[in-house]
DNA sequence: AGCACGCCGACT
DNA sequence: GTCGGCGTGCTC
């Protein structure tokens, strides 16, 4: 006589297939087995033990992967409350939580050390939001010391019971961190993240089940310990939580999750909170912490009246001139890498283009080289026009190279430096956005200079505003005497924001995304299709749009993604926009599992 | 996901 | 004729 199991496979298909075992085998949930799955062999989890199954024929396992369960009950659980907020099915969830050499087939037995009171931790999760979260905090402070002296007590409280995640947006300042809070807990706290060597994923995850201290990047969570007791998420308002490729998720959402399913504790701390987050803080499902901030000057000059023909107004030159005069260093800072942004022919008006994107191809001072701003696929530039065979080259547009060239013109006494050459001679300092990734450095400059901030403004998508907001508030940081920032429209609402409270600009976002049915309120979805054929893609996306709208649904598009063609793929989007809420999700991605994606086209779906 | 099957258009 | 690209169905 045969026993059965369930078993389920990383494939985005969300369901459970049933296979027949010899009782003398000993098989539990969580284990891994190797089976036949539509004639080929295949890794599977076993997530049930039923009595029957209707299924007639059943197909035997092959082999045993494990001696004992490698994933506990919650994780089988979590993993479907994940599939049901995500268009991923449980297996492929399933799937993360392990190490990736132990997706394969490798007869590595798991024998378990120290997990044995996982099966008594179960039961779905509590979907009701407001019962455990009142344990949760936002811990608000302008960098990362004051944060973590605010959080560390409940660290240390909770490493006496059970683990602790602490979760980083990238690993260098991840590392950074670790050195302070190494101090604070030597030789405790172990490292999750996706760069580990294969061999020390799995260490740690072996080695932090029990009373750990944990630091990861976002895929961390997904390798939590079975006694986990505390979550916490540093700099949570920061970009890189989300996962930008499939699968798509944002920690958040996960680190949310989690915390509901094991009834434990999360705090969110950084400089400024999320609107989602905020909008939580609001409805009293967060509690708010705040050290008191030093105000910070920023000022709003009008360019308007001066010809954006010479990049430096007169208003930044003697800004700078006198900046020079008191000896006080400045950054000016203008988001385009590179020197300038079309190269074009004086003769025949040819402009050079990357071969695999739309996109202009830029010149670089040091390579002498264009390069593509997107996918940075490098091409030789011919002295002489090669179409007309007569025209030099010429560059028009602002990269912050040429920028930099204009202010060392303009002031040959002071020295200026690209970002990367600085040192602490330099005085006038060019940078891009990228500064912003060393806010932990904790280096400070005298005044900084915004010269494109319209171009922040100039996106098309409804979070533009409040991630401008955000920018020039956490620029704000750097500087000790005054951020200026030069634009055109000094009348708009944001810069008459930048100088109040923090939570007067929040409140006024949060009326408007209510107003439009917005994020936090609403639900946006942004489906994009890839393909190399134009044409097949777009009457996909047509397609994609028409069924979207049978449903009921309120979609628009599809649009051309900015570059349209991105790697030699053309880009369309569509935007759905629905109520919250997790019957809203499933429509969505029950048509998303029905679009059936192919090897020529592609859709990737991102929920807001 | 990945594989088999079957439907059309192209072509030695 | 039949080769092969691609849409469709299916996996216990």
């Amino acid at each position: 006589m045969y026993k059965i199991i369930k078993v389920v496979v990383a494939i985005s298909l969300d369901k459970e297939f049933d296979y027949c075992f010899n009782p003398e085998l000993r098989i539990s949930r969580g284990m891994r087995v190797l089976v036949d799955f539509n004639g080929r062999k295949r890794v599977a989890i076993v997530v049930g033990l039923p009595k029957s199954s209707k299924i007639k024929k059943l197909k035997p396992v092959i082999k045993v992967l494990d001696q004992e369960s490698l994933l506990s009950q919650e994780k089988i659980d979590f993993a479907k409350e994940l599939s049901k907020v995500y268009p991923y099915s449980r297996g492929e969830f399933l799937f993360m939580m392990l190490p990736s050499y132990l997706k394969k087939a490798t007869g590595y037995n798991y024998k378990n050390t120290t997990d044995k009171t996982l099966s008594k931790a179960s039961g779905s999760a509590d979907l009701n939001e407001s019962k455990h979260c009142e344990k949760n905090v936002f811990i608000k402070a302008d960098d990362f010391l004051k944060r973590y002296s605010l959080w560390k007590d409940a660290v240390s409280r909770e490493l006496n019971k059970g683990s602790v995640l602490i979760c980083f947006p990238q690993l260098s300042y991840l590392l950074k961190a670790k050195q302070i809070i190494d101090k604070d807990f030597p030789n405790r706290a172990r490292v999750i993240c996706s760069q580990n060597k294969e061999k020390d994923i799995f260490f740690n995850w072996e080695k932090t089940r029990n009373k750990a201290l944990m630091l990861g990047t976002r895929m961390s969570i997904f390798y939590y310990p079975y006694d986990l007791g505390l979550i916490i998420v540093e700099e949570e308002n920061n970009a890189c939580y989300f996962q930008e490729e499939k699968p798509f998720y944002h920690l958040l959402d996960v680190a949310f999750l989690l915390a509901r399913l094991k009834k434990i504790k999360l705090i969110l701390s950084g400089d400024f909170p999320s609107l989602n987050t905020y909008n939580r803080i609001k409805r009293k499902l967060i509690f708010l912490k705040e050290s008191v901030n030093l105000p910070k000057t920023i000022k709003i000059i009008e360019t308007g009246r001066f010809k954006q023909k010479t990049i430096i107004s007169p208003i930044l030159s003697e800004l700078l001139r006198k900046m020079l005069k008191d000896d006080k260093r400045g950054v000016v800072l203008w988001n385009r890498k590179g020197f300038s942004r079309v190269i074009s022919c004086s003769s025949c008006g040819h402009v050079f283009k990357c071969e695999h994107c739309s996109a202009f191809l830029q010149l670089s001072l040091k390579s002498k080289e264009g390069i593509c701003p997107y996918c940075q696929k490098k091409a030789s530039l011919p002295k002489v026009c090669n179409y007309c065979q007569s025209g030099y080259l010429k560059n028009s547009g602002y990269g912050i190279e040429r920028v930099g060239l204009i202010l060392k013109k303009m002031f040959p006494e002071a020295k200026v430096s690209d970002w990367q050459d600085k040192d602490s001679k330099s005085q006038i300092i060019l940078s891009t956005s990228k500064i912003l990734s060393h806010l932990y450095d904790r280096e400070v400059f005298d005044l900084g200079f915004v010269l494109d901030a319209d171009s922040f403004l100039a996106r098309t998508d409804y979070n533009a505003t409040f991630s401008a907001f955000i920018y020039f508030k956490q620029l704000s940081f750097l500087f000790r005497d005054a951020l200026y920032i030069f634009t055109n429209n000094r009348n708009y609402y944001l810069f008459e924001q930048l100088n109040e409270q923090w939570n007067k600009f929040y409140n006024l976002e949060l009326s408007f995304r209510k107003k439009l049915n917005l994020p936090p309120f609403g639900l946006v979805a942004k489906l994009t299709l890839r393909a190399k054929d134009k044409n097949k893609l777009l009457k996909r996306a047509e397609d994609l749009y028409s069924r979207l709208e049978e449903r009921s649904q309120e979609v628009y598009g599809p649009f051309q993604e900015n570059p349209f063609r991105l790697r030699d793929k053309f880009r369309y989007s569509l935007i759905v926009k629905t109520k919250r809420g997790l019957a809203y999700r499933k429509v969505l991605k029950e048509e998303i599992k029905k679009f059936r994606t192919f090897s020529s086209l592609n859709l990737s779906a991102i929920l807001q």
